[in-house]
DNA sequence: TGCCAGGCCCTCTTTAGGGCCTT
């Protein structure tokens, strides 16, 4: 059997987070802060955080929500620098992060800014909070901190700073995973529940996920 | 704190509007 993202059960995912100072790279908001957590076989198994310098003033609220201040990002490594660094460290890992529309938007312009070819998202950005509003419709609401709560995940530390945000987005997605191949355990296959199976899960229609998961093993077998 | 934007989902929809989620 073979799976069409050429992956199996030791496939590797890099979840990120951006920290900015606003909420859209085309408003001129900028990255303060990366961190990407990779997971692989169920566990965590890499960590990269950086503060990044780019020059973007952070509005007071954002110091408060974040803990991320002017000065801290003054004496933080360039943002060209630190999206090379990052570029490196995720390798041709896919993608994963928790509305995901949000850091795809800074993780493009970031890259653009810096001059460094985005790959990874070209193969897809996997989205923790598409995949909750379909697997968990039970919950209070689907985001990251309730989310954290709701299924009693490890304390990563302060939430609203990139590696917290980062690791709790992965403890999520490992959670997804195992909870993706238990429900489908007799469709699921093998090679459980990969990005390219998360991927499609994450536009299915909520009450037709099995046959997602059906249509996908097709896709896989052919 | 709650606007801003962008992408997505849901429904009292589809020639639309409002809510969710991210900082």
């Amino acid at each position: 059997m073979s799976s069409p993202d050429g992956a199996g059960a030791s496939q590797t995912l890099a979840v990120i987070d951006f920290e900015t100072t606003g909420m859209s790279p085309g408003m001129g908001a900028r990255a303060t802060e990366i961190a990407a957590v990779l997971v692989r076989n169920g566990q965590i198994v890499g960590r990269y955080q950086s503060l990044m310098r780019s020059g973007a003033w952070v509005p007071p609220f954002i110091t408060q929500l974040t803990g991320i201040s002017n000065a801290m990002l003054e004496a933080a490594p360039a943002a060209a620098e630190v999206m090379r660094e990052v570029g490196e460290f995720i390798g041709d890992a896919p993608l994963v992060a928790h509305n995901a529309a949000f850091d795809r938007g800074f993780w493009r312009a970031e890259c653009e800014r810096a001059d460094v070819a985005p790959p990874p998202v070209d193969s897809g950005f996997a989205c923790t909070l598409l995949l909750a509003r379909r697997l968990y419709p039970e919950a209070p609401n689907h985001r990251l901190g309730t989310l954290k709560a709701f299924h009693e995940l490890p304390d990563a530390g302060r939430a609203h700073r990139a590696l917290a945000d980062a690791e709790v987005t992965a403890h999520l997605l490992l959670r997804m995973q195992r909870d993706v191949e238990r429900r489908f355990e007799d469709q699921i296959g093998e090679e459980g529940a990969t990005h390219a199976l998360l991927l499609k899960l994450q536009r299915a229609p909520r009450q037709r996920l099995g046959d997602c998961v059906r249509a996908h093993r097709v896709v896989c077998a052919a």
